[in-house]
DNA sequence: CTGAAAGCGCTTACAG
DNA sequence: CTGAAAGCGCTTACAG
């Protein structure tokens, strides 16, 4: 394989002239640079990349720690793992995929024998052990989520209180006074991922705020579960005309399941709005109306975030991306209303 | 960060003593390893990585390259990334992610400019770009699943011609003589991945000679879909008592509603095997039976081909992994047996 | 606008 | 069993 001193004797100049010529970090000749690039091209030379990384102590690679949870859902860690890699790659990095196994233990070792340049982290959770790691390594590094603690940590993350207000607002709109939210399983409500808290203060807050009748009920994603979930929103809510999900993704198939059976039309005498989902909704019948989980923009920002640390001092804070709602068709005035 | 130096005048040695008492190629005096072990310790050592591809001339990194189709099962393609990285792991190797954008211009970057050591390949089609490239660069690379043509190439996947027979040998013990295989999408029995006609091909020359009646049709992920192909098999075997599925997920769902529609009880009036899937069909009611696409072996195997190809030459091939069968609860001996 | 040279931190023959 | 030293292929002050 050619190397720098190849490619500066096919051109006749220095390997420091092959050097800048290829990073720009200084002028050079515009002839020269030409025969530089056209021994490059002869010579179909790469520069190597150990040796960048040692000369330059940089290495362009970026690590992504994206661990598998009892409640992750795979659709959604690689729309951002893909979001991540395509992100770092605009702006030249590669990205070192490192997973649960080795969630501290391999952000200490790749950080530590100067592997990577930054780090990206998927999947936060509330209490979440690599934020130790991180703040630790002092390596620029940016959260997906968001930690109990955020001190000291740039994080990005769906504004989910936001997205909350918006289904809700989205249903208010409509007419509806009544409506349901039909929450994860309960042990996400403990510790663990905080968006799922997040989302469901914010909703009944917000119900409270616009006087609108509101419920919340954790789901099981089985038949029973939701069924529970179901039957113990109305319950609390025996006017009900809508229900918020945000929740596995399971549980949608199957609420409709039911909903078929019970002869409950939607969106006819129910409205449903999917909030914070990672899968696509198109397929079910009807499609649902959904606020995304911005896996694309999320895994954009983050890379943004952390090739802004790489090039100079980045204030530690909290960016909360703004949620956007997609209508299809699973929306419509409640029923008393239409009547 | 401390280097070789520090840690070689900590424990009072060379560095040439330090770096062979760390890779273990030559012996070294009990005490003196542990002084340096100590040493190590003390500081908190770890070799650069970037040094140690220089001067060492290989990179403890794999290239795994993952490309999205439109036909990929994202939890499929996230479960054999994570087993070909736990893999990797546990031979001491990164894993550095390609995604689709740079399927074969990223191979040629990261193999060029000696990033990895080897490549695994997933998600391989029938006429991949990206076999082209593996050959050219000669590095040590393992694809899972089958191209075309494996010339040159060592390759890994589950055995879906044995996997066929399984699912409908099952079926023949249970008593079945009358066998419908739903399949995927036309598109995909056209180019593109070549597990399926793999599969059906021998799923139909499997039933031959067995003597049992089968038939095949291809399966679209809608409702509409699903039923044409249902009715499709009927037509064709008026008496099937049994269904393999060799396709899409999302069908699964939907074609456990449409029977329920149609009171038709499974397991009691039709049987169903699920072949050579990744996803859970735990949750389905009733779970169903499963020959599993394996993903956790293949990426085991791959990552251990790929390194003893690094050790060693080792001769092109393709490596056909044997299917399991899972007993869950939708089988069972055909209605008209039973009665 | 360009070059000669030091140095990044390892690995590995070469020597003893 | 251990050390001195060359060398891997770059980047980047230092000089002109």
């Amino acid at each position: 394989m050619a190397n720098i001193t190849d490619v500066a004797r096919v051109a006749g100049v220095s390997i420091s002239t092959v050097s800048y010529a290829l990073s720009g970090k200084r002028p050079i000749a515009e002839a020269t640079k030409t025969r530089i690039a056209e021994a490059v091209h002869e010579l179909g030379y790469r520069p190597n990349a150990g040796a960048r990384m040692l000369a330059g102590s940089r290495t362009n690679i970026l690590a992504l720690t994206a661990p598998m949870h009892e409640d992750t859902h795979p659709p959604a860690l690689m729309a951002f793992v893909l979001a991540v890699v395509t992100a770092a790659r605009s702006f030249d990095y590669d990205v070192l995929l490192l997973t649960e196994g080795e969630a501290t233990t391999g952000l200490r070792r790749v950080a530590s024998s100067s592997l990577v340049d930054g780090i990206v982290m998927l999947d936060v959770t509330t209490d979440d052990e690599r934020t130790a790691v991180v703040r630790e390594l002092g390596l620029p590094s940016v959260l997906i989520g968001i930690p109990g603690d955020t001190e000291g940590l740039t994080c990005v993350d769906l504004d989910f209180e936001a997205a909350a207000r918006l289904s809700l607002a989205r249903l208010v709109e409509l007419g509806h006074t009544s409506v349901g939210l039909m929450g994860h399983a309960e042990q996400l409500y403990g510790r663990g991922s905080n968006y799922a808290p997040r989302f469901r203060d914010s909703f009944l807050e917000a119900g409270g705020e616009s006087g609108i009748a509101t419920a919340f009920h954790t789901t099981e994603a089985t038949r029973e579960g939701v069924e529970a979930s179901l039957d113990g929103l109305r319950a609390q809510l025996p006017d009900m005309t809508a229900v918020v999900l945000n929740c596995n993704e399971n549980i949608h198939g199957i609420l409709l399941e039911v909903l078929r059976e019970r002869e409950v039309a939607v969106p006819a005498a129910l409205s449903i709005v999917s909030a914070c989902s990672s899968f696509s909704t198109e397929h079910f019948l009807p499609p649902i109306d959904v606020i995304p989980l911005p896996a694309q923009s999320s895994g954009q920002r983050a890379v943004e975030l952390v090739v802004q640390q790489l090039a100079g001092f980045v204030d530690p804070h909290v960016e909360l991306i703004a949620p956007t709602y997609q209508r299809k068709q699973s929306t419509a005035p409640p029923a008393a209303a239409a009547l």
